[in-house]
DNA sequence: CATTAGCACTCTATTGAAGAGAGTGCTAAC
DNA sequence: GTTAGCACTCTCTTCAATAGAGTGCTAATG
C-alpha cells in the first residue's frame, strides 16, 4: 500500500462520501489533482480492490468502499477536521440553562448532535446499578400523593410523583426516609434490591410495598423510556441509501429497539469509537456505521453517546462533534 | 341515495380498507352479498362517481373512496365497533401503577393507543396556561441544587431540578416559595407572566431572576417537548400509501412539527372527532385520517388524543379504542 | 322498467428488444 | 512505469407490443 494508493483510496472515498455514486477512474483524475492518468487510476484502483479496499457494483459501474476500505480510511488516511467556530460556540452555549435533571440532558445533547451532524443520535443515560444511595426524601404534596427524591453519590438527582396508601402521612413517611437512608446510604442501586427483598428485614418489610416501588423506579425498570434519548431519527430519510422504505424501517426499528442500548454499552474505553457497517454484525444495520462516545457523570459512571448513519458517513466531522459534546457534557456534569 | 347505493359505498369503502386496491364491479358482485349483478353494481358506481362519493384513478381501474365517500361513510354508514375483551382489559390495565405525574400519563397513553390501532398517537398535555396555581415549593437538595414543585388547582403536580445562585439557602427559598404562594394563588399561570415581569411589583422583582426561570418552566416553553407524547410513528410504515419515502418524510415530519399541536388543540368540543384527508387542509397530511378525541384533568383543562393513518383507515376501530382511552384517562386523572 | 349479458373501448402494467452511456481491462506504444 | 486506444460488459432508458382489468353502452330479458 504505497502513497499514491493511498491518495486514490482517499480521493474515492472523498468522493463518494459526497456523491453516493461509484467513483470512476475519469472521475478522480479529473477533480482530485493525483498528477496521473485514468489508466493509471484504473491500475490501482485494481490493485486497491484486489486488496480488499474497494468493491465493483457491476463490471461497467465505478468503484465503492467496502467496509474495509473505509476502516483504513478512519484508521489511517482521514484527518481531524476541526470545528468550526459557530459549532463551538453552539456546543458550548447547550448547556447554559439552570435545569439540572438528568433526562434534560440527555434529551438536550442527542438533540445537539443530530442538528449538528444531521444524523440521527441517540444518547444513554448512564445506568443507575453502578451509583450508589446518597439520600432519599419523600415530599407530601397533599392527597394521597408523594414526590420520592433520590440522590446518588455520583450527585445525580431523580425525582417522581408517587400516590400512596391513606396511612401514610407526613410524619410516617419522613421517618420511613431516614430510617431507608440511614439503613442503605452507600449501598449500591443494584445490590438494594436483594437487600429490600430480605424477608429477615423486619423492621422494613412493613413497608415493603412501597419500597418495592421505589426499587422499581429507581432501577429504571419502570420508565426505561427516559434514560434513552433519540433524535433526528428523519434525517435518515435525507440520504440516497434510504430511499427504500424497507431500509427505513429495519434501521429505524433498531434504534427504537433495546439492541441500541446493548450494542453501544459495549464499547466501555473512553474516547471516540467507529463501527462500520457489517463489524456490527447486526443485520438491521449493515447498511450503517455508528460513532460512539462516552461522557462520564461524577466518578466512573458512564453513559453513552452514539450517531447513527450510511456508510458513507462524513467520519472527521462526526467524530469530532461526537469528541467536543461529550467532552463538554462531561464537564458540565462534573461541576 | 338509496339503500342500495348505501350498502354499495360500505362494501367498497370496507374493501378499498382491507386492500389499498382500486376496487372493481365484480370484486363487489363476487365477494359481498349485494344479490344482484355487476353490471347494476357498475350503474351504481357511476351514479355514487357523479354524487362525488367516488373517485376513479383512470378509466380501467376500478374505484376509489373519495373525502366525502369516507365522510359520509363516517356519519352514516358505519356502525360503531364494539372492542373485544382483551382490549378492553388491555386499556383497564395500562394505568394501574403509582405513578402520578402527568408526563408518564401521556406518554403511556401514546403507546397504548399506537399499540391497539397500529397507527402512529400523538398526545397533547392540556395546557398548563388554563390552570391557576395552587402552591409552590422548593426541596433543597444539597449544593446549589434545588427542586421546584408546583401544583395548580386542577391537582397536576409538576416538579423540576434547578441550580440556583449560592445566596438562596433553605430559608431564604423557603420564604420565597411562601411569598410567591400568597401574592400569586389562584391567578391562571397564562396570567403570572405579566404580573411576574410588572417592574412595580418591587419586593418580587430582586428574585427575578429566578422567577424567570421558574416562569419559563411552568409555561411550558422550557421543555416543551414533554408535553407531547409520540408513540409508534413507524406503524405508518406498514402501509403501502406510504411506500415512497418523500410521504413518509412529510407525514413524520408533520408530526415532530408545531402544527400538529395547534391542529390538535383546534378541536375543543368533547367526544370523537374525525379529519379526513383534505379537510385539514394541511398539505402535509392530505392522504391521512386523523381521530381525535379530548380528556379532562380535574375541571375544564383538556388535554388531546390523536390517532394519524392513512385516508383508509379503520374508522370503527380507531374510536372505539380512541373513545375508550379517553374516558379510562378522565376517569384515572380524576380520581 | 329495472336488471343483466355482451362487447367494444380505454388505460395500466409488464415484457422484451434496441440503443446510449459509463467504466473497465487489456494491449501496445511511449 | 505510464498512458492512449479500443473492444467488451453491464446498466438504464426508451419504445413498442401485449395481456389484463374494468368500464360504459346497447340491447335483450323477466
Amino acid at each position: 500500500m504505497d502513497a499514491r494508493k493511498r491518495r486514490v483510496l482517499e480521493a474515492l472515498i472523498d468522493d463518494y462520501i459526497a456523491t453516493a455514486e461509484p467513483v470512476g477512474s475519469r472521475t478522480l483524475a479529473r477533480k482530485y489533482g493525483l498528477g496521473v492518468s485514468p489508466a493509471t487510476i484504473r491500475n490501482e484502483m485494481a490493485d486497491l480492490e484486489e486488496l480488499g479496499y474497494l468493491e465493483q457494483p457491476h463490471t461497467s459501474a465505478g468503484r465503492v468502499p467496502s467496509d474495509k476500505g473505509y476502516r483504513y480510511y478512519v484508521d489511517e488516511i482521514m484527518r481531524p477536521m476541526v470545528l468550526d467556530v459557530a459549532d463551538r460556540e453552539r456546543i458550548r452555549h447547550a448547556y447554559q440553562v439552570r435545569v439540572r435533571e438528568l433526562h434534560w440532558f440527555i434529551h438536550q445533547t442527542a438533540r445537539l448532535v443530530s442538528e449538528l451532524t444531521q444524523y440521527p443520535s441517540l444518547v444513554v443515560a448512564p445506568p443507575m446499578d453502578d451509583a450508589s444511595l446518597a439520600d432519599l426524601s419523600f415530599v407530601p404534596l397533599g392527597e394521597d400523593m408523594v414526590l420520592m427524591v433520590l440522590k446518588t453519590n455520583t450527585g445525580m438527582v431523580e425525582n417522581q410523583t408517587l400516590a400512596v396508601p391513606d396511612e401514610f402521612d407526613a410524619r410516617k413517611l419522613q421517618r420511613l426516609a431516614q430510617d431507608f437512608t440511614r439503613e442503605f446510604r452507600g449501598v449500591a442501586i443494584h445490590e438494594l434490591k436483594s437487600r429490600i427483598l430480605d424477608p429477615l428485614q423486619g423492621d422494613i418489610s412493613r413497608y415493603r410495598e412501597l419500597w418495592h416501588l421505589a426499587l422499581k423506579w429507581v432501577t429504571g425498570q419502570d420508565d426505561g423510556e427516559d434514560k434513552v434519548s433519540l433524535a433526528g431519527p428523519l434525517n435518515i430519510l435525507n440520504y440516497p441509501e434510504f430511499r427504500d422504505v424497507e431500509k427505513v424501517r429495519r434501521v429505524l426499528g433498531f434504534l427504537e429497539k433495546e439492541t441500541v442500548v446493548e450494542l453501544v454499552s459495549r464499547t466501555t474505553t473512553d474516547g471516540v469509537k467507529v463501527v462500520i457497517g457489517a463489524e456490527s454484525s447486526l443485520d438491521d444495520i449493515q447498511d450503517c456505521s455508528l460513532v460512539t462516545a462516552t461522557y462520564r457523570v461524577g466518578g466512573n459512571v458512564v453513559g453513552h453517546l452514539m450517531v447513527l448513519g450510511p456508510r458513507r458517513m462524513h467520519y472527521n466531522r462526526v467524530m469530532s462533534i461526537v469528541e467536543a459534546v461529550s467532552e463538554e457534557l462531561t464537564r458540565v456534569l462534573h461541576g
